[in-house]
DNA sequence: GCTTAGCCGGAAACCGGTGTCAAAAACTTT
DNA sequence: AAAGTTTTTGACACCGGTTTCCGGCTAAGC
């Protein structure tokens, strides 16, 4: 780390006056004499002192690390929120480290727990699908760290949560392909026990319901929010004798592997089979036909989720929803005949 | 972030030894009798106790944190060397914090050390394309910061490296395209200024050239490691009176977007036009027809690098090369004729 | 002009670890 | 058993900040 980077002692030493009173500069005390004050910022200035974070930590008793926890399979959505959290953490003395885990480790808990006491986090904030796990949050709570969850529903008092509206979003998409002349829609939904899956799956009965639609049991997959099982949602979906003319899916990569089934099938999307995704993942521009999908304010929820996680006197209840938005591109055509 | 978490000084006197010898006990001092030891670690998995890095840090003079500065445009490629670094540091103190950075800032320098100083960070990894700035490499040598550049080819002595051979790679992909019998083939380079884009132009046109065949101007178009601008140089590339019956492209983005291109002007890929790629990035698995793509294997290359930064003594030079290999999907076909 | 209250600035202790060095304990040797 | 040698342990200072507490200086009150 630094060889010889100057101390607090140093600047008090040039600047003439005491740690204490570098001190009070450093943290903006407003008992101190003008000419103090900037004297002692001209010698912090000219000799480039930083203070020292360790150091810092320790006296204080709380440090100034923050940490993420996830477990997401969509590499772009992580990112932004890695953006989304810088972009709250830039001008302060925090940083964000990040900690990729495995849901279905049998010592979750425990190893997010080390991690925590071992760098003795300010804070951590999770990332769906993990932040949907209960234990994660009681550990937290028990340790008296920080967290916020992020998600698609509410998951906590408002404190400690930031969601978008899945449901509502999704009843959107619906609207959308219904007014565009389907009737027979089918649905390939998230893996089981996720609630964005189920928030996702809700909206869409919903909607249905809203319109007078049924929504058979053979037009329902059970996905796992992979490319594959996109494709074998598609492949179930596409046998079934009367076939829907549009399909759901729970998130864009199962979109993308519903239109490479029904390539390989020879039906055109979207004149044969229109599709809809979710997440506006960075594939679902770049597949053809582009896919039409809904966008949630990743980057936006990701700052939501910092400032309440290191300024919880001013992050208030008003910024714990999100709305999410139907983005139309070219994978929904009108029903033919 | 703890509260009331067990100090050095609790465990000392509860096993009724000096902190020291505690001390000796957590980093494994072998000067000690295997009865003060044996007593020690048992208050300490009684107590719970964790030693405090930041005091550690302070003490030490030198802290456990590294940093990871992106700035990559693929979310894959940055979140598997995220889970490489986090291979090998899982078990240590380590920790990993995260920074992107913007290439074009001005400032970037300068903020970089910003970043580096306020968190008195241990080292640092870079990877590209922001690996292959000079002054922030200097920047660091002058900081007395370690460092560790990933990227496609050498750019340091071995210790601040790790790289892969991009050159001798798409030289086997250019093999396997005159292989299946083609002969006019386009190539959409990458950025200019960038030394992956480079060493793959560079491996192109020596391959050609061992082939004997030309690698005239109009088939070599500039693109940016963008998806619009693989539309863009496949546009220009087709509209050549003889166009290419294959186009070997930097990165899979812009693979992604001349198929795109090639779609929309009704050429079957892989049948009137075969296409190669750069990174097996995910969407080159998932796009239809699946691409024949270029992987280097970037979770092995990041555990390298952490480890030459954080275990410099066991990290030799054996470990700072690694090969890159053509994945064979579909893209490509037998030049029809 | 002297006392008292209010502010500013400094000395010293502390946060929780590690390094130095000498004392204490254990083991050898004569 | 005494002296010498080696091993094990502990007292104390220190890392670089913050906090507590107190003395000195200035300004207001009479």
């Amino acid at each position: 780390m630094n060889k010889g980077q100057p101390t607090i002692n140093d600047v008090a030493r040039v600047a003439g006056v005491s740690k204490k009173t570098v001190s009070r500069v450093i943290n903006a005390s407003p008992l101190l004499r003008t000419d103090t004050r900037d004297k002692v910022a001209r010698v912090i200035a000219e000799l480039g002192y930083v203070p020292n974070p360790q150091a810092r930590a320790l006296a204080l008793r709380r440090n100034f690390l923050i940490g993420l926890l996830h477990d997401n399979p969509n590499a772009q959505t992580v990112l932004n929120v890695q953006e989304g959290i810088l972009d709250v953490i830039r001008d302060t003395d925090f940083a964000l480290v990040v900690r990729p885990v495995d849901r279905h480790s049998p010592t979750l808990v425990e190893d997010c727990q080390r991690f925590i006491e071992r760098q003795r986090l300010y804070g951590v904030l999770f990332l769906p699908p993990i932040s949907e796990n209960d234990d994660l949050a009681q550990m937290c709570a028990g340790l008296g760290c920080g967290y916020v969850r992020m998600g698609s529903a509410q998951l906590d008092e408002a404190a400690h949560a930031v969601g978008s509206n899945d449901r509502e979003a999704v009843s959107g998409a619906v609207d959308h392909l219904v007014a565009q002349g389907h009737r027979r829609i089918g649905l390939i939904l998230g893996p089981a026990g996720f609630r964005s899956a189920h928030e996702r799956a809700t909206g869409f009965r919903e909607a249905m319901a809203r319109h007078g639609l049924d929504v058979p049991d053979e037009l329902v997959t059970q996905g796992s929010y992979r490319f594959a099982s996109g494709v074998a949602g598609a492949e179930a979906l596409l046998d079934v004798p009367d076939r829907p003319s549009a399909i759901f899916c729970s998130n864009d990569e199962m979109a993308a592997g519903a239109l490479h089934t029904a390539r390989s099938r020879g039906l055109q999307v979207p004149d044969d089979l229109s599709l809809v995704g979710f997440d506006d993942a960075p594939i679902a521009a770049h597949i053809w036909p582009p896919m039409t999908t809904v966008r949630w304010p990743i980057r936006p929820m990701a700052r939501a989720a910092a400032l309440k996680l290191i300024r919880p006197d001013i992050a208030g209840e008003e910024a714990s929803r999100f709305p999410a938005e139907l983005v139309t591109r070219a994978s929904v055509a009108q029903r033919a005949g």
